[in-house]
RNA sequence: CGGGGCGUAGCGUAGCCCGGUUAUCGCGCCUGCUUUGGGAGCAGGAGGUCGCAAGUUCGAAUCUUGCCGCCCCGACCA
């Protein structure tokens, strides 16, 4: 056992951060706060990315690319934004570098100086504002409906492998509208297609709620979101879409004529996903012995493991192999044949399921005499023998139930970890106990949500969007309140 | 930014307290043979600015000072 994984028992954070390094998705790289990530992981994000990608253009969006580089007063354009940005921005302020009179190395060149320093993008609202203010005239213009992908960059005080990177990928979608209303309906259709990609394809159930004041996105007049629990009871934000009411067309003067030549702002929306999806991903199936991966986006879907003696019958299994591989591939189903000599089985198993390959088949001597092969499945390790005969429905069908018995069961422990609580001592107890959501009333203001922070480390995460009206009073301060909201320790 | 930990071969480590020939062990790597149904065995081999810098000393991985980097826990945040 050359690769061993801490256990969530033992230590969760390492745990997690030995999923990251030994599944091959990331490496720790020569840059404070920045990973490297790796083919497999990479893959897995392009998979991500393909889906989300479709989705958006299926809904009317186009994709376009803004500059890296936003000059500095851009942001201050914004109070709010700002506020929220400020402390954690990347700031260019030269431009050239030149070798030290003095000796040894470059220096920056202090003649190199912009005149306006540069803002490595921490989000783009600013400089696509900027530039919707040209593109912009007419209610013939509207709505438009953009996305990037791209990268940004948040100097981050401490970061985590994908949860929370100085720089990370992401996408940013930025639509602009001629009503309120129609901003608002963008805003909720883009959160339920976060909703929709997080339960259909990443097996991760998730409640959509919108944020309270103090968690709200800097300059959104409203922040929706899709908050997910992970193994350890904490919860993790894995989306937003904000409703920016008029905040970014006023700061950027972005004006259109109505169809009376009234002039108005237009109403903004941005939302968001990014590389961070990947530690929700990891976080919320897998296990001590590895990854699990949903078989909607795993990179692998089905390894392929020879057992042989000799090159006779490794001939034979390479051709049984070949003919079911090939049909599998017609089905679409992502398969790798490793026949590899330097490894062997043994470590070939351990491997795969480090990696979290949803399916693997393993075929020897043995199996191709009795026209079978072995199936063994990643999240629940139990093993099957199948006919070749009608392989490639059987593989897909299975590929099927994975997909949802892992949503299941990661739907099964979310369900026992929304608990309610009625007084502070239970609210403690569930948070300290128990994690997960502590459904709680909540006064409604600010200073009582920071007070429950500072007392408790939690914060709202949501209220949710099927909440019921519920008359109660405040977890804290007893004031009357109409609903409860969601509580909870989050990453 | 506060607290804790750690920097020795690609990775993981011993040695450091109490300075002294050629820096330990495992994994991995290379060569060969045997192996292959749960991380193979044997034999041989390659691989090191001991994080960086200065100091103490006849002599520093080891002692002193300074610096740098990373990880973990917190506060800030996606």
């Amino acid at each position: 056992m050359s690769k061993e994984i801490t256990s969530r028992e033992q230590d969760y954070s390492q745990w997690y951060n030995d999923l990251i390094i030994k599944g091959g998705l990331a490496d720790y790289s020569a840059v404070r706060g920045c990973m490297v990530i790796k083919p497999y992981g990479f893959a897995l994000w392009e998979n991500m990315r393909d889906v989300l990608d479709k989705m958006f253009k299926d809904t009317g969006h186009q994709n376009a690319y803004f500059p890296l580089f936003i000059p500095k007063s851009f942001l201050s354009k914004e109070a709010a934004h700002i506020e929220g940005f400020a402390k954690e921005c990347a700031v260019v302020t030269h431009y050239r570098l030149k070798t030290d009179p003095d000796g040894g190395g470059l220096i920056v060149d202090p003649d190199a100086k912009l005149e306006e320093e540069l803002i490595i993008r921490p989000t783009s609202e600013t400089i696509i504002w900027n530039t919707y203010k040209t593109w912009i005239q007419s209610y013939r213009d509207l709505p438009l409906l953009i996305n990037q992908w791209a990268n940004v960059v948040r100097w981050e005080m401490r970061t985590r492998l994908f949860l929370r990177t100085a720089e990370f990928l992401w996408q940013e979608g930025h639509t602009a509208h001629a009503t309120a209303n129609e901003a608002i309906a963008e805003t909720r259709q883009m959160l339920d297609i976060y909703a929709e990609f997080a339960e259909s394809w990443m097996a991760m159930p998730v409640i959509k709620g919108v944020k309270s004041i103090n968690e709200r996105f800097a300059g959104a007049v409203d922040t929706y979101c899709i908050e997910a629990l992970m193994q350890d009871g904490k919860a993790l934000q894995a989306g937003t879409s904000h409703f920016l009411g008029q905040n970014f067309a006023k700061a950027f003067d972005v004006k259109f004529s109505d169809k009376e030549n009234k002039l108005d702002y237009v109403w903004a929306t941005s939302w968001g996903v990014s590389t961070r999806l990947i530690g929700a991903l990891v976080m919320a199936h897998s296990d001590d012995d590895g990854l699990v991966l949903p078989p909607k986006l795993a990179p692998i879907q089905v390894v392929i493991v020879p057992i042989f003696k000799g090159d006779d019958q490794k001939q034979l299994i390479d051709e049984k192999v070949r003919a079911f591989v090939k049909e599998l591939k017609q089905a679409g189903v992502k398969v790798k044949y490793d026949d590899n000599e330097n490894n062997r089985p043994g470590w070939k198993f351990a491997e795969y399921e480090m990696k979290g390959v949803p399916l693997r088949i393993a075929i020897g001597a043995r199996d191709i005499a009795n026209n079978v092969v072995e199936v063994v499945r990643r999240d629940t390790k139990e093993k099957m023998s199948m006919p070749i005969e009608g392989l490639t429905v059987n593989i897909i069908k299975l590929l099927d139930t994975i997909q949802e018995s892992i949503y299941n069961k990661a739907f099964a422990y979310r369900s026992t970890h929304i608990t309610p609580a009625d007084t502070w001592e239970e609210f403690m107890d569930l948070l300290d106990n128990k994690g997960g959501f502590v459904s709680a009333h909540w006064d409604g203001t600010p200073e009582t949500e920071d007070k429950i922070k500072e007392l408790s480390k939690a914060t709202i995460r949501c209220i949710p969007l099927n909440n019921v009206e519920e008359a109660g009073s405040c977890i804290l301060t007893g004031n009357n309140s109409t609903e409860r909201v969601l509580f909870a320790r989050a990453y």
